[in-house]
DNA sequence: TTGTATGCGTTATCAC
DNA sequence: GTGATAACGCATACAA
């Protein structure tokens, strides 16, 4: 059934490339007003160009410009083509390092010619599925999961239905995904031979509890296991950080134990970092005569006297590695083998890990 | 306007409920299933759920179920209907004032049932244009700017072609736009009277340029009036953040300029006050002395010593408000005067504003 | 209250 | 090379 609006007269002379009404124009309009047939049309925004005469290629590029047209991608969708869509789940959107890997993915999935949406779960289980309930109605292509990781199974099912799926930063029991995220062992080793070279002796590690968190429990394990291999003292804290007054008290509980050893704060991410800096501070707790070192570099590290020694991740890299396993996913129809990609931090050396009278303050090469 | 599918009440289920197939299940498959027409599993979903019988309904429910039905918003879309999404266009998702207030957008779309599509545009004006394109193909039902504001022309179309367009921190020249922001004139008047109530006599303003962001602009303009008919010495200095030597050489000369009046320095924004904060601490400019102030609370203003001085903006009051408007528009048929809504910060009173020996230290409120 | 028929914008399958 | 036509999944006038 033809409507009047799409019979011959298609109005004319826009000086810029805009639709004639306020709804986007169809590929039948410009099929019309370049004279030629949808499917002409379609094999124009199909990648079947070289296909088309090249003077009907002519007569299409001026007939969508004219009429600015832009493929529909909801129609697209409808018929099963690539929907050009990379969905990405995030537990923090406040979180930094979240907003950096992010950013990452972003910039990759561009190059790639891919879009990106992303989904916020504010680390409620809830809102988790709501949203990849969401994700999956768009047809997306890949998914990137930076979540709590209850609800495995959802994931799970997706990664069997064929869904590309990209772990960041987290693993998932019996889920047959690819991981990409730190070295979590090598971070934990680096940051314990700094500290150890730099003479502390005590050590305790601060972390969020780790039952949901695989990488979590991953630093923590290994935190253990080489805190004990290096014969340093020390323990591991694991709490939630709005609970600041208990942070306050453990904290101080292991600062003021009698002890003649040098004694460290390890920061397993940079949520805990800033956490323990605020008590700290609030206790004026000298900052290098009690070592204090992170995990994630963030703006403000350099900033809080005497500068906090971290161990930066790749965030671009990450998110960059991120979208590539995807990619490689959906080129082969058969599922490869998971595989895991693990990066390395760099050392950031700040004064923060600085015994007084012990050794010479660093040179801040971060600071200008 | 009925957007009964997505508002909760229908629990999507994974794990038990799962298509057999990879490819979730169509309202056809579900109305086999449950021995009654696609209309009604349309109805269904499309708010007229009451107008079915009870046997039906618990027909369809005990269907969709087993089948992990969800309704296709491609399929939806097509059509015509409300899609649900509303899009936000964010210059910089690094910057977390933005995130921020994308938070409390976030929020209230989901109270309001609808989803949220977020593209950055890294202060690229051809990704603006790439990325509103992708926004408006999604037929969102609303539109919030929080981005350079080139191709004014673009969203001026789309206004005028109907579509609910909030401006965030942001305004335009002709556009017939809701706007929704700090009360950049407010917040100015109080960092000059707590500066001038603190015997700051001499105040440098520094800010992005101003020539992308009306926000700058109008605060940029209102400290040279307020800052005059205070009758308080000083100046505007505006310059790119990222050529930080730059900065280094011409805040050094206006601190070391010859007065005796006692000096300040206001930042325009949180990336404002971070690299300022950051060349201080190089110069080792005690803080206090020199008074140091910004607008936008961050994580880390009360960690540098003594702790800086903040005007902090209602983020989420922001985020919230911006849906409020574009849901305004969306119910007036009739376009109506464009309304802008301004929001007051809080001034959070640390001791980089504190001259020593002139006032006693302020107890920050914010510390542990 | 429930079902039938049609169109939304696109791509895939044919035919020419 | 190019074009007609049938899906895709859903919503909605219209009919019963």
């Amino acid at each position: 059934m033809k409507r009047a609006a799409y019979d011959g007269n298609v109005p004319i002379q826009y000086g810029s490339a805009m639709p004639a009404t306020s709804r986007p124009a169809t590929i039948l309009e410009v099929a019309r007003d370049a004279g030629v047939s949808k499917t002409s049309v379609s094999r124009y925004y199909s990648g079947e160009r070289e296909r088309l005469s090249a003077s009907m290629q002519q007569r299409i590029a001026h007939a969508a410009e004219r009429l600015g047209y832009q493929p529909n991608p909801m129609a697209r969708g409808l018929k099963g083509g690539p929907s050009g869509l990379v969905g990405m789940l995030v537990a923090d959107i406040r979180n930094p390092f979240s907003v950096a890997v992010m950013h990452g993915v972003e910039q990759a999935c561009r190059r790639q010619g891919l879009s990106l949406m992303v989904c916020n779960t504010d680390n409620d289980p809830t809102l988790e599925r709501q949203n990849l309930a969401l994700l999956t109605s768009y047809r997306i292509e890949g998914l990137i999961v930076n979540a709590a990781g209850r609800h495995g199974e959802a994931l799970a099912e997706l990664a069997g239905g064929g869904l590309p799926l990209v772990l960041l930063d987290r693993s998932l029991e019996g889920i047959d995904a690819d991981e990409v995220g730190l070295d979590n062992d090598r971070a934990i080793d680096m940051a314990l031979d700094h500290l150890t070279e730099r003479g502390y002796r005590r050590v305790l590690f601060v972390t969020e509890p780790p039952a949901r968190a695989s990488s979590r429990q991953a630093r923590m394990a290994r935190f253990e296991s080489g805190r004990s291999s290096r014969g340093l003292e020390g323990e591991v804290l694991s709490l939630e950080l709005d609970d600041a007054a208990s942070l306050d008290r453990r904290l101080s509980a292991f600062l003021e134990a009698a002890t003649q050893q040098p004694t460290a704060i390890l920061c397993g991410n940079g949520q805990v970092t800033l956490a323990v800096t605020r008590t700290l501070q609030a206790r004026r707790v000298p900052l290098g005569e009690i070592g204090l070192m992170g995990i994630d570099e963030l703006d403000w590290c350099q900033l809080v006297t005497p500068g906090i020694t971290t161990l930066a991740q790749p965030t671009d890299a990450i998110g960059q590695a991120a979208v590539d396993r995807l990619r490689a996913r959906q080129a082969e129809r058969t599922t490869p083998e998971p595989r895991h990609e693990r990066f390395t931090p760099t050392l950031i050396i700040r004064d923060s890990t600085c015994r007084p009278g012990v050794d010479a303050p660093h040179f801040d090469e971060t600071r200008p």
